[in-house]
DNA sequence: ATTAGCACTACCCCCTAATGAGTGCTAATA
DNA sequence: TATTAGCACTCATTAGGGGGTAGTGCTAAT
């Protein structure tokens, strides 16, 4: 009986110790790892007989089925029924995508693809998420997603207030990271745009390059400060203020490529994709994630079942971060099977929230 | 032999005239509509046992069975293989969408869900038509589609240059309907705020009320006409507004609930589907369709084989214009298997549209 | 003109047997 | 002692066969 065995560990003595947990010997990494690579690629259960041919070491199909037999035994195997392969659990993509070096560089002809041209069509930062997001759906064939830049890192360039009509002021929003933002808030009382011109002028003095949620907050301590009340201009342009800064948040994310898992083969029954898609209508839980995954540079890699949404947990994100000079502001990812093929997924990822970063940071405007 | 007999019409002499194409009788209509609507139901192929069970008349199978085989005969059923039942074609669908009358009132469950929320939220025409086709692809279970106002019939109400850097002026278009649309040019000499506000007021004047489209026009003859050459402003004004007016239709139409498609049992195959999600990347096609469908008020039926797109052909569309007090601005519409309940989607859309039409007069300027 | 009756067709479902990929265990081997 | 060959066993998948069923078309009776 060798049960076990991966686990120990030769001491000075020559006796062994169980360890839990303990890295892997080096054989049964590579067994691991191929196993991996190729259900990744077949998204077929594995067994000892094709493993033998394909890995690179010469390793009878009765060794591997012992080593296999020690992987499943710590749980980075399952076997969908006693006499079928192995298939990699979420445990041994963990594993693996930690085995992975730093993203390797992208091929030169996927690199040719990843390049965005909507600043040249003069369209703004949402113009070149929502790019950037078909791009790499396109290029990955799975769901991709990224969240619009924040309200706390979005500091302000300029607010400006065009009467619309007697009772519609039109609000415009310009960040510094190049989000322009329009809405339309009603009023009681008729102003004339020369009073909107000062109210403008005068929260473009006070605000200018402070964050949206800072902004928010202040107007709010305003309000309740009476102090306030008998200065007139300041007391309309707090008012107008906390309308025109109100959240509205029209679409904190973009999704693009949502069929692609449904056409995808790793997911052979629909019934797997129902929870994710209901994921997409929901939104928070995906948004969490991207939100995460500001937090950090580089590239975040969330497999199955570590995710806190059960409705992810039959999937994987891949995300980075984008920024502008000054902030990090918001995430791209793709939402794939677990048993995607993270190599170059995550390298994709990572270049493509490069070229955003870069793309955004010259259209910023500090 | 009566092959044919719902052609025979008898001639006051007695004798029988064989018409192609000319109206079924009466008996051959209850039982094509009956077949029709069982099949909608249950998308399964429809014997003449069943039918005669379900059908209001009392007739027999096998009188059935000699209707069934002179409709198949004229082209309004086909049989998947010898022994199965008949399903219906797309002629079929056709003489049955022509048959129903104008739409019927939606129930009024349905009515209180169909509302738009969105203007309070101070959204603009596009924040509502995203809410409404969103609301009814919740409603119909399909994929829906909805186009934005076409620049032909975008009246301007407001154009705003502002100065955002020295080489970048954001520009701020307003449409009588309601539609905000912003873009920023890059110049290469800076103007003053002040000059910018001339330029625009300059525009206002000009163009105010006039179609988007019609400014374009006018400006590039203003531009090849060089008699402006000399005068400062007016050149300035024609060469920013060239630039301002300049085509920017960012998401001629958006879609929603296209995942209901491949979750739908009417398609059992996916492969079904692939086309369509396909005509859905490319666009062009369902936006000739919705273009179309504005040019005649009501409710439009496009059904499988009478579309022009072979990738529509394997499914219906309905759709329906909304407007303005003014004028039509765009159309909503449904797209489906061939094999849906045209009756209550019928209903659905028209309310839809008309809901639609109402929350966005509200919102327009004129 | 309608319908009952009947022969016929072809799918569908269930059962079975054969196949084959895979395992675990044991004994032989280097 | 680690590795491997051999063998019995498991279980999904496949192919084939029979019964059942829903349907048809035709003919003859009403």
């Amino acid at each position: 009986m060798h049960r076990g065995f991966l686990l120990r560990i030769k001491t000075g003595t020559g006796k062994k110790i169980v360890l839990e947990n303990l890295v892997l010997n080096e054989r049964a990494q590579l067994v691991l790892q191929s196993i991996i690579e190729n259900y990744i690629q077949s998204s077929e259960p594995i067994g000892s007989r094709t493993l033998s041919k394909s890995i690179a070491a010469t390793l009878s199909p009765a060794t591997i089925r012992n080593i296999m037999s020690d992987l499943a035994e710590l749980g980075y195997l399952i076997q969908t029924h006693t006499s079928a392969g192995r298939v990699p659990t979420d445990k041994a993509y963990r594993f693996y995508v930690n085995s992975l070096s730093r993203p390797t560089s992208v091929p030169e002809q996927i690199k040719q693809k990843i390049s965005l041209t909507s600043t040249e069509q003069g369209l703004q930062v949402e113009g070149i998420l929502a790019e950037a997001v078909r791009l790499l759906a396109d290029l990955t064939k799975f769901a991709c997603v990224v969240s619009t830049p924040k309200a706390s890192v979005s500091r302000l360039q300029r607010i400006e207030l065009i009467k619309i009509s007697e009772d519609r002021i039109l609000v415009i929003l310009v960040t510094k990271a190049g989000v322009v933002r329009d809405k339309i808030i009603f009023v009681k009382e008729s102003h004339s745009q020369e009073f909107l011109n000062s109210v403008a002028a005068f929260l473009n003095d006070e605000f200018e390059d402070h964050s949206m949620q800072e902004i928010r907050e202040q107007i709010h301590q305003s309000l309740v400060d009476d102090r306030n009340r008998y200065h007139d201009l300041l007391a309309h342009a707090v008012r107008l203020g906390k309308k025109a800064f109100e959240l509205n948040n029209p679409g904190e994310m973009l999704i693009d490529g949502q069929m692609n898992l449904l056409l995808d083969s790793h997911f052979h029954e629909q019934s797997s994709v129902r929870p994710i898609i209901d994921a997409f209508d929901q939104k928070n839980a995906i948004l969490k994630i991207l939100d995460d995954s500001m937090k950090h540079k580089g590239v975040h890699i969330f497999i199955g079942i570590e995710n806190d949404s059960k409705q992810l947990q039959g999937c994987s994100l891949i995300t980075a971060s984008y920024h502008n000079k000054q902030n990090v502001l918001g995430s791209i990812g793709v939402v794939g099977p677990t048993s995607m093929d993270y190599k170059s997924i995550i390298s994709m990822v990572d270049y493509t929230a490069k070229i955003l970063s870069k793309t955004i940071t010259e259209q910023s405007y500090d």
